[in-house]
DNA sequence: TAAAATATTTAGATACCTCTAATTTTAAAA
DNA sequence: TTTTAAAATTAGAGGTATCTAAATATTTTA
């Protein structure tokens, strides 16, 4: 169906497209792609002859219907492996990315249907992200960054928006997990940090951490 | 670490190299890889440089002990996850090969030793084949054809020669599976067809099918 | 708004893996 | 053993995806 490359320059697209009006910088994908923005050009022709994409020079890129279909069922089968991985196969939740990034390319539907199958029909991966159904339609939760609470709000921890290995194993170190309830003590107005509750432990942390870990109040 | 392509072509070599003493043919090769003898010379040069094969000009083309190695923990990776979709994902033994001729080529010691965990460590997989462990060691079955028996020997069913979908599909709807007792009520000399009993039903096989059976007397 | 800075695209080249067609080597047959 | 046939290799080329360097377009700044 579609390359390594193809598929892996949708899904990028995919999530640098956070704004519906403005197109996908070339820059901005050639950062995501770890490339040259030259490659990103011919790429971006490449997907754009196969209606992937919408593409005008110099303007930015958008996803087409198809485009997004193709890049949510990647996604699908991303997060489905990493709940495979923590779940069955014993992997920590900063361990699964890597993995899956190759495991998202293998192409049988059965075996996603199956997967999906003997994981129970799972709706959220390690990270909390909605795991798209074979329609591609997924639930958007609605969560609020823990740097935007104030003193005294709480909620439980349902998510986190970066997921690097350093990150999450910061996390882990601390305690902080999916799924545990957060009480926001006191808030620093100087620098935004924040001293919370969880669990039996307070903590004080930076907003290098409160702007990555998503609440439901 | 090695290409797909590497991967396949170390892989064939390996599943071609049956008498040690002679070298793969290229055009063997090229059969095997669906492809032309030119491409082979070309990837056979290529692997020769990087001492995975053994390879004179006009010679053939052989092992070397790493490459060796690596095909063999390929064909472990190849087998485990054929296990998996058998036993967690309710694949059929037929529909299994292609799918993991691509699950094989993804790279994570990780993901292997704890999938082998979980699965609990098998010696075969569903075609009877045997699993090479981490150091690529796997036990070499004595085995004989069924087409080698002669009339009123019988054994186990431990494997199949030939895993092509047609062929396994064939043996499914004759009840022909793994671990059954086969029995040789009659050979017929003429073209070594043969009268077979397998549990209740009695059934008559041409050498096409007998000399794709492995029995363990 | 003109100049400078930034972003994007084009042109030309490379690596990988493949192909066809032509050549060379080896093996088989007369 | 010479000829013929088969097998293998080389030469030259194409597609994919990438790169660097140069050119062009857009945006920002003065």
């Amino acid at each position: 169906m579609f390359s390594l490359s193809e598929e892996n320059y949708l899904k990028a697209i995919f999530h640098l497209q956070t704004h519906p009006k403005a197109g996908v910088s070339t820059n901005a994908l050639a950062e995501e792609m770890q490339t040259k923005a030259s490659s990103v050009t011919d790429m971006v022709k490449k997907l754009s002859d196969k209606h992937l994409v919408i593409y005008k020079k110099y303007q930015g890129v958008y996803l087409s219907d198809s485009g997004r279909e193709t890049a949510l069922q990647i996604i699908r089968k991303h997060r489905l492996w990493e709940v495979f991985l923590v779940e069955k196969l014993d992997f920590s939740w900063d361990e699964v990315h890597e993995v899956a990034e190759e495991l998202e390319h293998i192409k049988s539907e059965k075996l996603i249907s199956e997967l999906d199958k003997f994981l129970d029909y799972p709706k959220r991966d390690p990270h909390g992200d909605p795991i798209p159904d074979a329609h591609g339609d997924f639930q958007v939760a609605n969560k609020t960054l823990l740097a935007d609470l104030t003193k005294e709000e709480k909620g439980t921890l349902v998510g986190v928006k970066d997921t690097s290995p350093e990150f999450l194993k910061y996390l882990d170190k601390n305690n902080i997990a999916l799924g545990k309830t957060i009480e926001v003590l006191d808030k620093e107005e100087f620098d935004g940090s924040m001293l919370i509750q969880i669990e039996d432990q307070s903590l004080r942390v930076s907003t290098m951490v409160t702007a990555n870990i998503f609440i439901k109040i």
